[in-house]
RNA sequence: GGUCGCAUAGCUCAGCUGGGAGAGCACCUGCCUUACAAGCAGGGGGUCAUAGGUUCGAGCCCUAUUGCGACCACCA
């Protein structure tokens, strides 16, 4: 056996641990071919930069749940890859080709951008799966993918094919969201809402041949420059008179129809609506239903185009100026009201988005989220934590039809061909050859790429190898288990549950788990421009991996937001040290000790019971704990029997016979302490896996490796013997906290005199010493009769009284008054249980369980009372 | 406007299907006791947001209120 630091060394361990791991193949789900498969998709970070501290914390969950299962049987695949993230990391590489040649994309040219960006993505890719190796994750890295890769790509034109051919997917002039800064549409979801601070201005719309005017409001006013109609409410009756009459549009002079339509809000503003149908979505649902003529007024960059007249070239914010302007000199501008709203902008860039019309790829939602949403009622996608279906219930039930295709560069060309002579569409894996229509030859690929969510929304399955039916596929689909945040269960979640079922005809996994986002100390989110974001590679490299990971799962719980504190990572690197010394001090006692050696029940001691029965509770709990997704909680049950049970009594406890000439005892007490400990080490692997591997090898370095151990089982429970030991607990708390209150030093070693109860006596047989090692006694005298000495001190518990002589005067007063305040108490208590077992409702409707333990509670009290009254008399 | 979450010790948070509140850090006292001072022992500290209700019994279930947060919607 290789001897221990003093101080526990992360650095040195992990990564050669790491290695053995990986090397050995342990994350293969091979090395388990008997086992029920148990899968987890990575969700593939994003290849726009490295790891930040969310990441992390969804590897570790992912990574414990999978690391449990592993130890329990199971032929476990986790899978990972990364995301090519379409449009942030073609936004990135843009920037990083403008900072450094001071060129657009359009000067490098498509063939030229997809280059750089395939070398962009060669190298964080490796750098991620590197962060992803440096946290512990156990994926099976021979199986990585990556969602651009051929055979993503090839599913990818499958199922575009398989809607297409169903007629889900179709091509369309919509109106959409468009980005003028990434100059390409967006879907819904990509679009987030920030309130921003405008005004409401009412203008004068003339009436044809008449003197009056019509006055619409409006945020917008370049739009104006695209209306088609003004509209009422038809019930208005202000404006009755008015309905079917004709407007002239100022500034262009157009003709424009009045409109009645219920669509109008008679509360607000001024109850008449311009409607320009190219640039509101609302406008153009009521374009559609009157028929009304669409102008589109501006460019891709939002800059008024050539319909806008002498406003043509402005950008949208100078041209709102000059329109603004302009009508204020003709004296159309009626008002300007200030007036908070909500704009939309673009998830990746914030600039505002422009509603636009637009020709464009769309998926048909209703028939693909009708199943999708049965999926998750009847229980077959169960979410975790519970609540988190309404949220996925509200958007499926008011889905509308995806906008799938971008004017981007990087991503998945659209896989529809145009017929360069004729134009005939083809949508088809590969480029016709021959045009069915005219013969042409020649044909040219659709510009646009696909939402990057098109793709990841096929990873359950396209990383398994389908559309092939391979062994994968069948085995590993559907997954277990969706590791993620919140924030992504419209983008992703939601559309892997409709594509599974419609691609594979079976739901894409059973359980979603979601955990929170991991905030700052001040409880901020973490974000570029505040620089508050922590780094794990750092926190890493300066308190370890299992540190890391114990921080950041350590009192969470699931679908609630963690905050990253400082404190929290200084407990865990203790926890691991106080690991790392434990085993320390097993391994210098387990000198000539048989690692094979078994003990027997006889040869255990009610100290030996006790450990192994909280043992076996701790591991019944955390299993339930952790098959229940509490993970949280099980970290914490394990902690917490290992410092406070294992570490702080049964370690001391175990000294006296572990230091012992008895052979037998010495022997006993050697395996016990052993076989608890590898338990802990077992119990605590999934969470803190390289500590415990390391340890685990020192022990035997022959073993197999802990990470494809057994899971621990109940090693038994003896209920009496828990009990007696909680005696002796109780009984040297209370000598030692008597001893406190009276200002004696520890290295004061005193006699204690031990009176037990009649029928008592078999809970101190062989543990006299252990008073002498932790009740500061030097020696331990039992007595059939409790007896009052001068001078003592005197302590009572249920089964014994202890009488703790001292040659120095001790303070008799505060002796009494220390018995008095624990006298009171008990009293307090007897008086609640009497009240309570007094009342017939109780009696008569309570479990007996509970009545029963009630009952238990009071009799000791009472003996206790009894005792104590004795002691003072 | 709609939906959801949170409110528990000084701070950050746990608290399983209701049976008399826990942890980490901080604080006070005493200890270099040969695994561990990143430690050991002892201790103080909570009307579980407020008001009702259900129940033999409520931190937990129901209703309302207040404060904070998130998401969805978008009325120009």
């Amino acid at each position: 056996m290789k001897q221990l630091n003093k101080t526990y060394n992360p650095k040195e361990t992990e990564s050669k641990i790491y290695n053995m791991w990986e090397e050995g193949g342990y994350f293969k789900p091979e090395k388990n071919n008997e086992g029920k498969p148990f899968t987890i998709m990575m969700p593939p970070p994003n290849i726009t930069g490295q790891l930040h501290i969310g990441h992390a914390l969804n590897l570790t969950v992912q990574d414990v749940l999978i690391r449990f299962k592993r130890m329990n049987g199971y032929k476990t695949l986790w899978l990972p890859g990364e995301d090519h993230a379409s449009i942030a990391t073609e936004v990135k590489i843009i920037n990083k080709i403008f900072e450094e040649e001071h060129k657009t994309k359009q000067e490098i040219g498509r063939e030229e951008f997809l280059k750089r960006a395939w070398d962009w993505t060669a190298f964080y890719r490796k750098r991620i799966a590197q962060q992803a190796r440096k946290l512990g994750a156990s994926c099976d890295w021979d199986r990585e993918r990556f969602t651009m890769d051929k055979g993503l790509a090839d599913a990818v034109n499958k199922a575009f094919l398989n809607l297409y051919n169903k007629k889900l997917i179709y091509k369309a002039n919509r109106i959409i969201n468009w980005c003028p800064e990434c100059k390409t549409a967006l879907s819904d979801a990509e679009v987030e809402y920030e309130e921003q601070n405008g005004n409401l201005w009412h203008i004068k719309y003339p009436i044809k041949d008449s003197d009056k005017f019509v006055i619409v409001a409006t945020t917008r006013p370049e739009t104006m420059l695209g209306d088609s109609a003004v509209a009422v409410n038809p019930n208005d009756e202000r404006y009755s008179d008015i309905i079917g009459k004709t407007a002239v549009l100022p500034l262009v002079n157009r003709e424009i129809p009045i409109i009645a339509d219920e669509y109008v809000d008679m509360e607000f503003g001024t109850g008449c609506v311009k409607i320009t149908p190219c640039h509101d979505p609302n406008d153009f649902e009521v374009g559609l239903r009157h028929n009304l003529a669409q102008y589109k007024v501006m460019n891709d960059d939002a800059s008024i185009n050539e319909l806008g007249g002498k406003y043509s070239g402005l950008t949208r914010e100078k041209a709102r100026a000059a329109i603004i302007k302009d009508l204020d000199d003709l004296g159309l501008l009626e008002k300007t009201q200030p007036h908070i709203h909500n704009v939309g902008t673009c998830y990746r860039c914030h600039t505002s988005v422009e509603p636009i019309t637009s020709v464009q790829w769309f998926v048909k939602m209703q028939p693909l989220a009708i199943p999708a949403i049965e999926a998750v009622k009847n229980g077959s996608v169960k979410f975790v934590p519970d609540r988190f279906k309404k949220i996925y219930f509200n958007w499926m039930e008011n889905i509308k039809d995806w906008c799938i295709s971008r004017q981007l560069w990087w991503g998945h060309r659209i896989p529809a061909y145009y017929c360069c002579e004729c134009g005939e569409m083809v949508v088809a894996s590969t480029m016709p050859s021959k045009c069915s229509k005219c013969g042409c030859t020649e044909f040219k690929q659709d510009e646009d790429v696909l939402d990057t969510w098109f793709s990841s929304a096929l990873w359950p399955f396209s990383t398994l190898g389908w559309p092939e039916e391979t062994d994968d596929f069948k085995e590993f689909y559907p997954n277990n288990v969706l590791v993620t945040a919140p924030d992504i269960i419209f983008f992703w979640v939601a559309r892997m549950i409709f594509s599974g079922i419609e691609h594979c005809k079976d739901i894409p996994f059973t359980h979603v788990f979601i955990h929170g986002l991991v905030r700052d100390d001040l409880g901020r989110k973490m974000s570029k421009s505040l620089g508050n974001g922590v780094d794990p590679l750092e926190v890493i490299d300066n308190y370890g991996a299992d540190a890391l990971r114990f921080a950041l799962l350590t009192g969470s719980s699931a679908g609630n937001d963690t905050r990253w504190q400082l404190d929290k990572i200084n407990s865990a690197r203790n926890f691991a040290n106080k690991i790392n010394n434990a085993a320390r001090f097993i391994l210098m006692n387990l000198e000539g000790y048989d690692i094979n050696y078994e003990a027997t029940h006889e040869h255990f001691t009610n100290i030996d019971k006790w450990i192994i029965t909280r043992l076996s509770e701790t591991v019944e709990e955390v299993t339930q704990n952790i098959n229940k997704f509490e993970i949280g909680l099980a970290l914490e049950k394990i902690y917490n029997f290992t410092w406070s049970e294992f570490c702080d009594w049964y370690i001391e406890f175990s000294k006296t016979r572990l230091y012992s000439d008895d052979e037998q005892a010495k022997k006993t007490a050697q395996w016990t302490i052993y076989n608890v400990f590898v338990s802990i080490l077992k119990l605590l692997h999934p969470f803190m896996p390289f500590i415990t591997e390391d340890i685990y090898l020192h022990f035997n370095e022959k073993a197999s490796p802990l990470i494809i151990s057994k899971w621990p089982e109940s090693m038994g429970k003896f209920p009496a013997e828990k009990v007696q030991v909680s005696e002796i607990t109780d009984a040297i708390r209370a000598i030692r906290n008597a001893r406190a209150k009276m200002n004696i030093p520890p290295s004061k070693k005193a006699h204690i005199y031990i009176a037990p109860n009649k029928g008592c006596e078999s809970i101190f047989k062989g543990n006299e010493e252990i008073f002498i090692k932790l009740a500061s006694a030097d020696k331990v005298i039992f007595e059939e009769n409790y007896t009052e000495r001068e001078n003592a001190l005197s302590v009572v518990t249920s089964n014994a009284k202890y009488s703790v002589p001292l040659d120095t005067l001790i303070d008799k007063a505060k002796e009494l008054e220390r018995i008095m305040k624990e006298k009171s108490n008990i009293e307090n208590e007897i008086t609640r249980l009497e009240k309570k077992l007094a009342n017939k409702d109780f009696l008569a409707k309570a479990p007996a369980k509970i009545v029963e333990a009630e009952k238990n509670k009071l009799e000791k009290y009472v003996s206790l009372l009894k005792e104590i009254n004795e002691s003072i008399s």
